[in-house]
DNA sequence: TTATTTAGATACCGATCGGTATCTTTGTGC
DNA sequence: GCACAAAGATACCGATCGGTATCTAAATAA
């Protein structure tokens, strides 16, 4: 059976993963080719050249990893509660990574800033897309009185973001979560700084 | 004149240089012999293959960041200070990078995870020898009376490094000092906290 | 000054890279 | 069922990869 829509799919699921764990540029077509069981010619049907691949796969990947945390913070009621079911989520990247190779924002940031200009540009809007969720929560938290008024939205949702991302780094490089565990910790402190 | 330790020397710090901005996987020895003017023969004389260049380019980028951190934290008096300074480093980074390409812990890390192993056991070894450098420092100052007695000194040191680190991966993606600069207000709070 | 060692240059190797032109096969509209 | 278009396979391209064998030139020891 012949699906064009699934055969897509499959390279991108298959491309994004190697993207993710073996880096951008250090994955080869031929490697993609061996994941998915299609040809070159099935490949470059579908995509224009490596690069659109790559970022097409990055689209692809920050969509998993954005469709998972939405229905996170769904779940929570709070901004509070939203809040910290952020910060469990990236806890995730390091026990039971929900895409291999860890947090792909953090993994293309290192590798395209200096680079490859069209995935440091999509991983910036990707950054500021995640950056603004949790504004958006903590705007909500103080609309409704959940957390305290005058706080610093941009303040927090940097200090979170880094932070994580940050203890990602540490955990993957001591393969334990000790690291992510204890930022968790001064995270959720954090938060309940701020809570009413 | 013709003096090995110089090229040697050269070699590695081109070499640094290229692995930190482009990537270890992503930096040929072509690139090296363009970068040097030196040719095959004189690198692979000085060093068995890439992946033994990689090694002590690693070994030698580390050092910098050391020694520059080592000069920083001498020059204050207190552990608050101390630890400040360490925090004020990382913001150079970012501003007026001591290496070109950021933290070369931070990227070796992203990038050997995964795949170098070698690579990955260095950068293992690097972020321990840093965060006993801040315990150290920590200790000090709950023994000299400067911080308060039990703190949790991993908890504090952890929470340093990871912010720090991903506080540079979003300044770089936003070609900004903006989050550096939020993240280090946040830790001189952090710092100020538990200074007596 | 000459012999020997060593630093570095040159020329080449097979393997693999991203990419393309061409061919075969499969699904689809009439 | 047949023509046509689309999907994917195959075979090839030049460029570059890491690595090596060999050669030349420079420093050193006698």
């Amino acid at each position: 059976m012949r699906n064009p829509n699934e055969t897509r799919g499959a390279i991108l699921h298959h491309a994004g993963s190697l993207f993710n764990l073996q880096g951008y540029k250090a994955t080869s077509i031929s490697n993609i080719t061996e994941a998915t069981g299609y040809t070159k010619g099935a490949i470059y049907r579908h995509f224009k050249n490596k690069e659109k691949l790559e970022e097409q796969s990055l689209v692809y990947l920050m969509g998993i990893m954005f469709e998972k945390l939405r229905v996170q913070i769904k779940e929570r009621k709070t901004a509070g509660d939203k809040l910290k079911s952020i910060v469990y989520f990236f806890e995730s990247y390091v026990t039971k990574s929900p895409i291999k190779g860890g947090c792909p924002l953090l993994n293309v940031a290192i590798e395209a800033d200096d680079n490859s200009p069209h995935l440091r540009k999509k991983a910036h809007t990707i950054l500021e897309v995640l950056k603004e969720s949790i504004v958006i929560i903590l705007s909500n938290g103080i609309k409704f009185g959940q957390l305290k008024k005058d706080i610093d939205k941009d303040y927090y949702a940097t200090v979170i973001i880094a932070s994580l991302e940050g203890a990602i780094m540490m955990s993957k490089l001591s393969k334990t979560n000790h690291d992510i565990l204890i930022v968790i910790r001064h995270l959720e402190g954090m938060i309940d700084d701020v809570t009413l």
